[in-house]
DNA sequence: TTAAATGCAAAGAATTTGCATAACA
DNA sequence: TGTTATGCAAATTCTTTGCATTTAA
């Protein structure tokens, strides 16, 4: 676990970004999340450690390891925004009715990466939330539109 | 025009909904908009024809119509929730880095939107944001990099 | 007639910003 | 030493809610 953390932080610093207390304690608590974490549950994570690390830290903090590359959000319906170390691959249905959320492997969007790429040049991020219905909520709407 | 408000209207009354002044005028400003429009560029359209129409009641609405299946949104990038109207059937490739959002046929995804059915009976939304980066970013993401 | 929708005002959640101070490289 | 990042408070932005009144079916 350290020294994922090592290694993140070393790509931050390779990157530009410099290595602080409140940087090491998100990218920590990032590794430790087991899956999505809002702005402020790693908030709340890392001022378990460093008391005075404030809100907004948190937030700029999280804006410099996006543009650099480390960490990207996704919108999973309503609320607030979710994040996730980049390399930590997995995408999710979103199921826009229930709120559910299906994790996937990333091999299900692996060609539609490579056509997106090939034709426009897109790169597609480690971390897709695909919106739409699931399974049970579909055939409810199916139900309800008879 | 008219016909397709006045068939989305029935539609909205076939599901239960009813038919309000604030709801013709959204609706037909969901029409007119080219592309994606935030509930406050609807909230102005609609106001130019009704003035006491509130913001609440553009929200409200448009829930409503969401729940009813008639208009879906997408979270482009930050800033607010984008709406469409459902009928309306593309996706969007949207840069995380510079915010361009470039707009894609259906056909693009769906053997994607196959797999995932088959799979996971999950019937993937009609407007999807797919998030990456775009040709220009991910080349000066790469040259930043070294 | 009656359940659903609206207007208004006010609150709420999530996020951003300005500025003086502190900390990394 | 000179940027870059932080703490704090305050402001902003986007969205939701309570309640009395109006309106569509």
């Amino acid at each position: 676990m350290d020294d994922r953390a090592e290694r993140i932080l070393a790509l931050l610093r390779e990157r530009g970004g410099r290595v602080t207390a409140a940087r090491r304690a998100i990218v920590v608590a990032l590794l430790r999340a087991p899956h999505h974490v809002t702005a402020e549950e790693l908030a709340a994570a890392v001022q378990a450690q460093l008391p005075d690390v404030h809100q907004s830290t948190v937030y700029r903090c999280l804006d410099t390891l996006t543009e650099l590359g480390i960490v990207t959000h996704v919108h999973v319906g309503r609320g607030p925004v979710v994040y996730h170390l980049v390399d930590e691959v997995h995408h999710h249905l979103a199921c826009q009715v229930c709120g559910a959320v299906i994790g996937i492997t990333p091999d299900v969007v692996h060609a539609l990466a490579e056509r997106l790429h090939e034709e426009f040049g897109f790169v597609l991020d480690a971390h897709l939330a695909l919106a739409g219905r699931c399974r049970d909520c579909e055939l409810a709407a199916q139900r309800a539109a008879r």
